[in-house]
DNA sequence: GAAGTATTTGGACGAGCGTCCAAAAGATTC
DNA sequence: GAATCTTTTGGACGCTCGTCCAAATACTTC
């Protein structure tokens, strides 16, 4: 469905706020345990109104979920794309990983939303596009910064290392940031005389 | 529930039954998706058994997973400690990646029981166990081939980087172990003069 | 083979699920 | 302010959920 009948400023209201109690709950709950009747006291409304302005409960968690995955890497690959360094850039996408609260678990919406679009559905291709692209404006900078190995497969695998830390640090409070910066800067090839590594 | 009121053959091989179908209807379906009564019916039983043989649907969940990664670490924590070196030990942990098939994505079982166990319970703890003891004995395997740098969190970050390898490629079929290994290597430290790199 | 224990069945229970819809309520247009 | 269109409600639908339990069955012991 799509939001060409909304006429007005209230009925778009609505549908937003559904959409981010559904971007709070699936990381909180998980996704198949965020129903109908919980999203809907979570957004203020009734039940019913999920299927006037959605096809369906599940068409609504994916918009919510693969909406705010595009949204989420849109700021990380501006930065990438105003000329930082590598450690500038590394740092960045660590920086993820201390956001983190037990009560609030955004980054795991990350592995619930790749979780669910691997079991097919139409999910699975528009995450798919969105990760594809993100991974390839990350190989882009990595050449831009003179990283002289294989960019794109480099790129794929910090973007999985870092979805990785964010699971692993789930269960272990004590994965920071810190702990992850010189194993992966070593990945990305960086040696102490490379750059500059006491800023 | 204990396995002590276990008294004849057939009901332990019910009981095993129902875990082996458990592992194998968890990656296929999601957590949440494995009822009562699918499981049964997977497993050629009634769903009235499930709850003469464990507590609840969701106590046999956590112990067939929980299980089933122990299981599946206990192998490559063998091979560590017979010696192997730096590239056989990252070959084999990607080697895992190369397993995937998208009807029976079992690696992601990993993943769904990272995700179930990050919302708290029992499973949380035990995991977290399994984990913590397999990054230990992967730290001590790298200190032992000579790896110079801090183990500790080298193998952390390896652990994760592979579980978020896992989830990724169900997503790309193309992010095979081949185009991960080389950035691996650079992140335990192996450069093509360290060790051999053609076999 | 009878007695006693362990296992399994089949059906039921209340609760919650996604979805739908006629009617009410609100907003906009003339 | 009447008419029209958009949005929201409240209640209902059929279905599946996890769990429970008395009765039936299988197995072991003597």
């Amino acid at each position: 469905m799509t939001t060409a009948h909304l006429k007005t400023a209230k009925g778009t209201r609505t549908r937003d706020r559904m959409l981010e109690s559904a971007v709070v709950l699936i990381p909180r709950l998980g996704w198949s345990a965020v129903t109908a009747r919980v999203l809907a006291g979570h957004a203020g409304v009734r039940p019913g109104i999920i299927h006037y302005h959605f096809d369906s409960l599940e068409a609504l968690l994916a918009e919510a979920a693969v909406g705010a995955v595009r949204e989420a890497l849109e700021f990380p690959s501006r930065q990438l794309e105003s000329g930082i360094s590598l450690d500038e850039g590394l740092h960045m996408f660590l920086a993820a990983l201390d956001e983190f609260a037990p009560d609030e678990p955004v980054n795991l919406l990350f592995v619930e939303t790749f979780l669910a679009a691997a079991r097919g559905g139409v999910l699975r291709d528009e995450l798919a596009q969105v990760l594809l692209d993100f991974r390839t404006r990350t190989a882009r900078w990595l050449e831009r910064v003179g990283f002289d190995g294989d960019a794109d497969a480099t790129a794929a695998v910090l973007a999985a290392a870092v979805d990785g830390l964010m699971l692993h640090r789930a269960l272990d409070p004590g994965l920071t940031a810190d702990v992850a910066f010189p194993v992966l800067r070593r990945a990305l090839g960086i040696t102490a005389a490379t750059e500059g590594s006491s800023p």
